[in-house]
DNA sequence: ACAATTGCCGAAACCGGTTTCGGAAGTGAA
DNA sequence: TTCACTTCCGAAACCGGTTTCGGCAATTGT
């Protein structure tokens, strides 16, 4: 690993230009100039041109808190995570924190990050940061069916941006991926496999994705022509912990299902243990197919077969969307869904 | 999961409360207010008292960004990611963040995070986020042996503090974990055990908690008496593909190891994979201890005794020592050091 | 040819703070 | 009493932008 050094290290403090600099270089006042960078009417396209001009050669960056004084806007998106969530929450954040950064440093935004310990805290804390107009707009991850948060940006009337999609969305931007499409093709999958006792581990009560996936995998069973048995699908499970009750209720069962389709990959790993706790082998007695992606499942033994999620992309998406609707663009057009990849490991594998 | 609504939702936008107003409450001129507020010597404890009791009641909170304007200084502090480097590299990054974001905002600062797609454009990042004033200083996480970011950041007179420490830290503030510590326990363990031929697998090359890993490993087998065998030494190991490569050329050998201190648990389960192809089992046939405490190694097959440490303490102390870095105290006054706590798996155990 | 527009820009106020400067009281010494 | 010093606060400039307002010159209408 070399470490070449940084390109121009040497170069000194080099004052910053001011909007006052640039006007005098242009001999035209500031207003004139920051009229002109703003695309004023009633500036004439060849001052306007040679005003742009200039603030190029002259690398001319407006300071944005000088600006948010007398606009109120920051350019700055906000997210705020809540560090008292279960395991499953936190190992996605560090690719979606890269996605979101780059995206938006790209067109010259900055991302603040906040954290709020309880809940009880998450409003105050989404509060301040308007206040004290530290962001224009916010991401929120983990939406949840019925999500407070958004009742609150909503009657605050700041821009927002939903990551998954949630029951009441009017009015909501989102980007959510199609977690309905992974599950029901899972299904899909075990059946053509051999399965027909297929189960499903589902995610955390309360959030929208859980329904969602749910949903998928009755299609699934809709689509292959498996009838839907309730007693095959234990809820709430986004942790090792409800995973692990889980399978044990599940293999427990007399007529146990030969495969299973969990929401969580965090959820798929409780399975495991229930597995090992029985004896059986997963990938060849019981078959697992999961949803995330997470690096924890590459390395389980046996490695876990699961639909991966982009969650950088996720990331870049959502700072697109925020900017755009903090732009003033209607909430209805800034609705995008991804696919999930199925990512083939060895988890599942033909019914013997 | 209860969705229960988040406090105050309903209350309504009620203007900023400004230090103008703050001053007419008061009957005193905001200057006045102003320096007040700020602890200057020529405004009257009394006086003095008068005001922060007021804007404390009536909830004033100046603007940070209408305060940059003239001072400079904008009460938040950066990090920026870096997506290029290897996979070991980003699962820790969740953590840290809610450390940091936590203990800056429990100072009411705030945590801007930017990215930097490749190596070339990190010197341009950090030029970027000083000139425009977004940050007032840095965190600079994983430290190289000789790191350009001091370099430059240093010439640029930005207060900055290191997570890890570095070959020349003169005038430099950091938080490090004392690996060197966990890796001499480590082989002190093993050697508990019965082993006397004790592999390690070193971090990557460049980066200077390598040097400090491999130092403390023979500072272990110093304290046992064990001599150091240079063959027993594999470098630049910090994903999962040299890890693996590693373990091919260590378990290869013809006098080989009975157990490997491994500098990063990615590179541990590399090994892992070349003892499968051995048909030896971890644990069992072969020893390890690694370091990081990924909840992937926890997953894995054993799962992985390491040393684990505290990615959200280290954001935490980093944030405050950056803060405090910022207000003028000297680095050598700033630096700490923390431990790493031993968490017992199945990765090791006795000579057979 | 003259009045009414329009196009384009400068002057000045403004945003919400900080900092410099100066001066009115109060204090102590001579 | 007078004078020099403090103590403490107000007035005003300042930071780097944006936005309102008004006015001059060049057009257009009649």
């Amino acid at each position: 690993m070399v470490s070449r050094p940084l390109r121009n290290v040497e170069a000194r403090p080099r004052r910053r230009v001011t909007i006052n600099d640039l006007a005098g270089h242009l001999g035209l006042t500031k207003s004139t100039v920051s009229r002109a960078l703003n695309d004023y009417p009633d500036i004439s396209p060849a001052t306007r041109a040679r005003v742009k001009r200039q603030a190029e050669v002259m690398g001319y960056r407006p300071l944005s808190q000088a600006q948010a004084i007398r606009t109120g806007r920051t350019r700055s998106i906000g997210l705020v995570v809540q560090s008292d969530l279960h395991d499953g929450y936190r190992p996605f954040l560090s690719e979606f924190f890269a996605g979101m950064a780059e995206e938006a440093g790209s067109q010259n935004w900055t991302l603040a990050v906040a954290n709020a310990d309880v809940e009880d805290e998450v409003g105050d804390v989404y509060r301040r940061l308007v206040d004290e107009r530290k962001v224009d707009g916010f991401v929120l991850p983990r939406t949840r069916t019925r999500d407070p948060r958004v009742t609150l940006l909503r009657s605050l009337d700041v821009p927002f941006v939903l990551f998954g999609r949630t029951a009441d969305d009017a009015g909501c931007a989102w980007y959510d991926v199609l977690g309905e499409d992974a599950m029901s093709e899972a299904v899909e999958r075990l059946f053509a496999l051999g399965h027909r006792r297929i189960a499903h581990i589902a995610g955390q009560d309360g959030y929208y994705y859980s329904e969602i996936r749910l949903k998928g995998y009755r299609d699934g069973l809709a689509k292959v022509g498996l009838p839907f048995d309730a007693a095959l699908v234990v809820r709430n499970c986004a942790d090792h912990e409800n995973g692990l009750q889980a399978g044990r209720k599940l293999l427990g069962l007399s007529d146990a299902p030969t495969a299973v389709v969990a929401a969580v990959d965090i959820g798929a790993l409780g399975l495991y243990q229930a597995a090992a706790e029985r004896d059986l082998r997963v990938g060849k007695d019981i078959s697992v197919i999961s949803y995330d992606g997470t690096t924890i499942g590459a390395y389980a033994n046996p490695p876990l077969s699961t639909y991966e999620v982009d969650n950088r992309l996720a990331g870049a998406r959502l700072a697109s969307l925020l900017i755009r609707r903090i732009r003033g663009e209607a909430p209805e057009n800034l609705r995008e869904l991804g696919p999930a990849r199925f990512v083939e490991r060895s988890s599942a594998a033909a019914l013997n």
